[in-house]
DNA sequence: CCGCCCATGGGTGCCGGCACCCATTTCCGG
DNA sequence: CCGGAAATGGGTGCCGGCACCCATGGGCGG
């Protein structure tokens, strides 16, 4: 034994965080060391403390929990990552597993729940919530049925400004302006992101970007 | 003195609920006697309890914070009451005032803010974040200036059902569908609640009730 | 080196959002 | 009892979202 495990705790809202922290800092197992506002702060602080473990909100400011933790998985590959959040969405799960998370707790679960998915990721099991084992097995039935799978490449940074900037209400006129390109490439990328998300139009673009915590609503 | 101040926390995360709540009971002259879910449980456990003090997240199932707000100011007169919420926005702000709340106090501040909003809100002080009490004078001088108001009507109930649906992401067509009406009085509802919450399209509308925690993103 | 993806841009056409005009019925409160 | 608000519905017209078609140039990896 060397002593608690050492958590990084990222989410946006300081209220939230320090709930948490008094949540974790009760287990004698679990010590939360730094905590951070944004994804950019987070990566700026594992980079400083070396946590053990990170717990990620998706929904942050300057870099989203997704993107932080691709990051993070990237640059520390012996950090596990807990990615909390809001929305019980098969998106952001899938997504998330994709980024590295060794877990996947929702914030509408019990304090006990998201202590056992602590201890899970430091045995280096992966913790999921019922329903997302549910669509992770159907899932796997489904490519395994269809015997082939697209591994639906992810948006490009690109398509994100142009994703943000719909979600903010711009119409493509003023998007092209903004970004000095013709109102038809806009219309192409957000063509493209609607396909690439399985969405049908800006309205779904703009709750996706809420979820994702990229603009505010 | 009669004892600590009885409070009903209401959240729709679990999570949140219970870091706030052992954030308020280490205070010695505060203590969390119910926890509700959503805003409806919000009421009943209000009547059962008779708390001093209601603190309601904004965004709830069934019945949003502000809904609950206005409810139990009118069937509760004496009972204290405290909006919390992850959006610095005017609107909600002022929504909440005239719902009879007692504070507003965002979900990113500090702990300590928390727990002195509640002693404000039991010395039936009002507990306003910085940022409020600009928009609050502003206004106040905006209609000194203007010499007239015009309470902004609040949105009736068919208005809600619409807007719900709107920002559900479903067509006119399809919402006179749902509610036996014609597309034509559905255009009617949309144009007078982006003229009542003064929006301009139904992204924007969409963004407002995800807000108002009336639909989920 | 060839193919794929990315970013760029153009044309056409349908449909729906939204603005502005109009009217009727019901109901409630001063 | 009268005025106003809520809910209903209709017509017209512009513009923008979105789908489908098309092409080109640069970069990167098999």
């Amino acid at each position: 034994m060397t002593g608690p495990a050492r958590i990084l705790l990222a989410d946006d809202h300081a209220l939230v965080r320090r709930g948490v922290r008094l949540i974790l800092d009760s287990e004698p197992d679990l010590t939360v060391v730094a905590e951070a506002g944004d994804g950019a702060e987070a990566i700026a602080l594992a980079r400083a403390e070396q946590p053990d473990l990170a717990i990620l909100d998706i929904a942050m400011p300057r870099l989203t929990g997704l993107q932080a933790a691709r990051e993070l998985s990237r640059i520390m590959p012996g950090l596990r990552i807990l990615i909390l959040t809001m929305y019980d969405n098969e998106q952001f799960f899938f997504e998330a597993l994709r980024a590295g998370a060794n877990g996947y707790v929702l914030k509408s679960v019990a304090d006990r729940d998201l202590v056992e998915a602590c201890r899970a990721a430091m045995r280096d099991e992966p913790f999921l919530y019922p329903g997302a084992i549910t669509a992770l097995i159907r899932d796997y039935l489904d490519r395994a049925a269809r015997g082939q799978d697209q591994p639906a490449r992810a948006i490009t940074e690109r398509e994100e400004e142009v994703l943000k900037l719909i979600a903010e209400g711009h119409s493509a006129k003023e998007i092209a302006r903004l970004l000095f390109i013709s109102v038809k490439t806009v219309d192409r990328h957000r063509a493209n992101l609607l396909q690439k998300l399985g969405l049908r139009d800006r309205l779904e673009l703009t709750r996706y970007a809420i979820r994702a915590g990229l603009i505010e609503p």
